[in-house]
DNA sequence: ATGAAAGCGCTAACAT
DNA sequence: ATGTTAGCGCTTTCAT
């Protein structure tokens, strides 16, 4: 790979003057502008990052932390979102693919910091005490992040669907449909948002019982198939909600062999955690959509405001709508208020 | 962020013993050893890869290139395979999503070269003249690369899952059991495999008709939609094969409107496009599992084989068998052979 | 066992 | 308008 060195050589110039035709950073002769525009072409130039992020102190780069346990369509849809916006400005997206548990010093936080990436995008939120203690030496070396989340960690700035309301919200539809035994499902991130969204529950809809079931591992077919034996035919359940749209399938395969049918014996909401999937909303479910791509661009869009100036770092925090979207998977079990 | 002459000053000693501790590459004195971890956890210290990879000539940087319109079920797996080989190899990836079409000089090898990533992974074939020529690049500078497909490009290795293979093979079970009207999903990157399957499918399957569809857009349901009215309600065809198992879901919804039953009016082989999914293959459904993740992981350990020399790197090719899962959703029209 | 110094590719301040 | 030069953080040879 040649460097500055060869296409100054090559063209008959000074290295300096090479830069300036890359930057534009001044005017050149445009005898010479061509002449290091040939050696360029020649070469398949193409400047080292390395010397330039070593001089201008900055990298051109952004890290996009995420567990490799839940690479899910959350977590992609968000990385869309950001990966448009981070090249948008000039920047090259580095993924982290980290277990973020155990004790150990977080792997994610080395890699970063030997990287020097510019910022930090965390497509999870800040639960485990390590992840927020690997927050704290981003914010001492001045490092914006903005990770998924309730709150905003120190220093950094956060994104947020809004998990509470809108899981409170489906309750309250389900409620006032006649449905006062239902199913919430939630992955482990969301296990502390839970206990608080079934309080509220409790204090909005009198005499609702909410089972908070958490989905982990993969054998989505086990977990759903024990769910409905026990709960929907076995118990009193009638209403499911929070269902990750990608497990539907699952799901709808399950139901024949136990005689249940939707909405009569089961109403659903699911959530769709892709605004923008490849395929559209499930048609024919009650859906919640969580605009992830906007949540991963906004993120980086904050980030660089960070970077520039424009936004304080601590605790900046926006707020995103779910569109609520009603379709036929909720059977009316009385009358309408 | 903290510098080697700080670490140095701090543990005062000299820059090239600090060095010497971090690399481990020669005897340094216990004390003085000692005195430098005390200096870098007190700066959070993490050496710059840019010093690093200057001097060092390799960045420990592995691309990975997905065109952004393609971000699905399949890259998503392709990528978690490649990211882990990647990070066990002491790397870190790089994602570039790009627009992998257009004529201009396309933007992802700009950014492989100035990053001077020590090798290129593309989740995609390359079939567009324009990429082709831009693998030529890697060639001439002797960056290892590796693409999925039927063909190695020159100086570069492949993953394939036989596609032609098991789609024939898809066609064949359907048509062993008596469907001889079969509808094939495919994506425009497999456009050009699916008519050499075509010729292979009439000599092999006298009489059998079919129909290859190609899947474009996000309006999945539309277009499956008129599949089913046209072709399966108005039409001849009972059969479909290699339709993307996350649109399962969105067919499934359109059956019950149009009193489209499974397997009794039409037969279904869904790709399931990873091996890990979150999900459990769909039960129920006779599916075909494309091993992504472990394609993703064999292209990542083939670069880091060219990059050791283990390799020559001019056209390593390896092979994947997919997996067949029969189930219950093709319907038997006839004895079976 | 340790330090001094060269040099990787680049940018920017300075000199012409 | 263009060239010279220092220096970004690191590894590595060469002395000691």
């Amino acid at each position: 790979m040649a460097s500055i060195r060869e296409i100054a050589d090559r063209a008959g110039v000074s290295i300096s003057t090479v830069s300036r035709v890359m930057n534009g950073s001044a005017r050149v002769d445009d005898d010479k502008k061509a002449r290091v525009a040939e050696a360029m072409a020649f070469y398949d130039y193409a400047p080292s990052q390395f010397g330039r992020a070593l001089r201008r102190r900055k990298s051109a780069m952004v890290a996009l932390v995420v567990p490799s346990a839940s690479l899910g369509v959350f977590e992609l849809g968000f990385l869309r979102g950001a990966a448009s916006v981070v090249m948008e400005n000039g920047c090259s997206l580095v993924l982290i693919c980290d277990e973020v548990v155990g004790d150990e010093r977080p792997a994610f936080i080395s890699a970063a910091l030997e990287r020097r990436v510019d910022a930090l995008l965390f497509a999870l939120p800040p639960t485990t005490e390590r992840l927020i203690d690997s927050l704290k030496v981003l914010e001492r070396n001045g490092i914006p992040f903005c990770h998924v989340g309730r709150h905003a960690a120190e220093g950094g700035a956060s994104v947020y669907a809004k998990y509470e309301d809108y899981t409170l919200d489906n309750l309250v539809y389900l409620y006032e449909r006649g449905h006062d035994h239902i199913v919430l499902f939630h992955s482990a991130a969301h296990g502390e948002y839970v206990r608080r969204v079934l309080d509220q529950a409790q204090r909005t809809c009198p005499g609702i019982d909410v089972l908070a079931l958490e989905m982990k591992g993969r054998n989505i077919a086990d977990q759903l198939g024990q769910v409905l034996s026990k709960h929907v035919v076995d118990g009193p359940y009638r209403a499911m909600t929070n269902l990750d749209s990608e497990d539907l399938p699952v799901l709808l395969s399950l139901l024949p062999g136990r005689g249940i049918r939707v909405p009569d014996d089961l109403s659903i909401i699911v959530t769709e955690n892709s605004e923008d999937a490849h395929r559209d909303i499930y048609p024919g479910y009650t859906a919640r959509v969580v605009p992830s791509t906007a949540m991963g661009g906004h993120a980086a869009s904050m980030l660089f405001d960070m970077l520039n100036g424009k936004l304080e770092g601590d605790g900046y925090r926006r707020e995103f709508e779910t569109a609520f979207v009603p379709r036929c998977s909720v059977k009316m079990m009385k009358e309408e208020l």
